[in-house]
DNA sequence: AATCCGATCAACCGCGAACGA
DNA sequence: TTCGTTCGCGGTTGATCGGAT
């Protein structure tokens, strides 16, 4: 486990922790916090270094954390975010409740690069692996769609990339990807790249599913995945005559009403749904959920930056709002099949963003 | 039964970022 | 602005386990 730095110079134990150590850490952490980790092994009785104590804590000891077999749900939701975001573990485990970066990452490791590789895919670029002599790898029947993979793939990268040229100033991995507390105390519902990439997760839920059972020890084929059900968030819009874009509630079945829409960069989105249309005759029985609640996507109308969420209500079809992008903090919240969402500025300021949808329909106004 | 070997995962290290003096 | 300290992240190591020989 490395050579001894810290713990060995002052006699500091290291190595596995002893269930005694772990119920010193456990109980003085229940009782006081952690506070400063520098000073937390002195008081808390322990011959350990502050690291170790952190690590034992944070990824084995926490109350709230889950072990054991990770779930379809989450190994998809780690491929799509790995695919974006790359080994940032952290970021990575925040967006799945109890699981720490650690075992993501041993677990990206251990089993799903290895995963991707048997497909043909590249870990690393999540795009088709090239042999040699510069064809694509072959693997079994899955070559056709290994290429609509990496037409996803492009997709994804040039969404990206526009992502990151819009706005100069702004981070090719935004923010808000961060989870970020509001002022309810909640961590925002989810990053807005697992909605780029929902898109392709009928690919990927097609890679992880195997046959009729989510037994996920064995590799199957991919190539049934057109027979699945796949959720796509849509969006709808309408241009008035004067070029303007309003967004429509939308029936969440694909509505690929973008043809039509500027070349100049706004609604980058439709781009995006324009690619799925290909898929339009595979995909059958498209529903959306409230699990599609939350951010889609970036859009820029009219020179103004705004995020677009779907807004699900009881059973009904979502529609989809817009939202300043400026209003950072979301908060969402889904019970009895119903979702309402909630926005504050971050001067504290309050947006309803069905309110101001429908007040926005009403008014004929631009946009909102 | 003994040994080998690959897989797994807890734990450690180095480094950069953040922060305060 | 600089410097020292602390924190947190990502890469890596090595103990352990289980299957194969």
């Amino acid at each position: 486990m490395g050579s001894s730095k810290c713990c060995e110079k002052e006699g500091l134990k290291r190595g596995p922790w002893t269930a005694e150590e772990d119920q010193k850490l456990t109980a003085y952490i229940q009782l006081h916090g952690h506070g400063s980790w520098s000073t937390l092994p002195e008081k808390a009785g322990l011959k350990r270094c502050r690291k170790s104590c952190r690590l034992r804590w944070i990824n084995y000891l926490r109350p709230d954390i889950k072990r054991g077999k990770f779930s379809l749900q989450e190994e998809q939701t780690i491929v799509q975010l790995h695919a974006f975001l790359g080994n940032r573990w952290s970021v990575i485990a925040a967006q799945l409740p109890k699981r720490t970066d650690n075992e993501i990452k041993n677990h990206w490791n251990t089993h799903l690069k290895k995963r991707l590789i048997k497909m043909g895919i590249d870990p690393k670029t999540h795009k088709p692996r090239i042999d040699a002599l510069g064809f694509p790898t072959r693997h079994g029947g899955i070559d056709a769609n290994l290429s609509h993979m990496a037409q996803w793939e492009r997709a994804r990268l040039e969404a990206e990339a526009r992502s990151a040229g819009v706005s100069n100033n702004k981070p090719a991995v935004p923010n808000h990807v961060q989870p970020k507390k509001s002022q309810f105390g909640c961590l925002t519902p989810r990053p807005k790249c697992l909605d780029l990439l929902r898109a392709w997760q009928g690919l990927v839920t097609g890679m992880f599913n195997f046959s009729d059972r989510d037994d996920l020890e064995s590799p199957g084929s991919i190539s049934n995945f057109s027979h699945r059900g796949f959720q796509v968030p849509t969006a709808g819009i309408n241009q008035n005559a004067a070029g303007e874009g309003t967004l429509l509630p939308c029936i969440a079945t694909n509505s690929y009403t973008c043809d039509e829409l500027d070349d100049v960069g706004n609604w980058k989105r439709c781009e995006k749904f324009n690619q799925m249309q290909e898929f339009d005759e595979a995909l059958q029985g498209r529903t959306c959920s409230t699990e599609d609640a939350g951010f889609v996507d970036r859009i820029y109308v009219e020179g103004n930056d705004y995020e677009v969420i779907a807004n699900f209500m009881g059973d009904s079809p979502g529609t989809l709002v817009g939202v300043p992008a400026s209003y950072s903090s979301m908060e969402l919240e889904i019970s009895n099949g119903s979702c309402s969402i909630g926005c504050m500025a971050d001067d504290g300021s309050y947006w309803d963003p069905t309110l101001k949808f429908m007040n926005a329909s009403s008014s004929d106004s631009s946009v909102f």
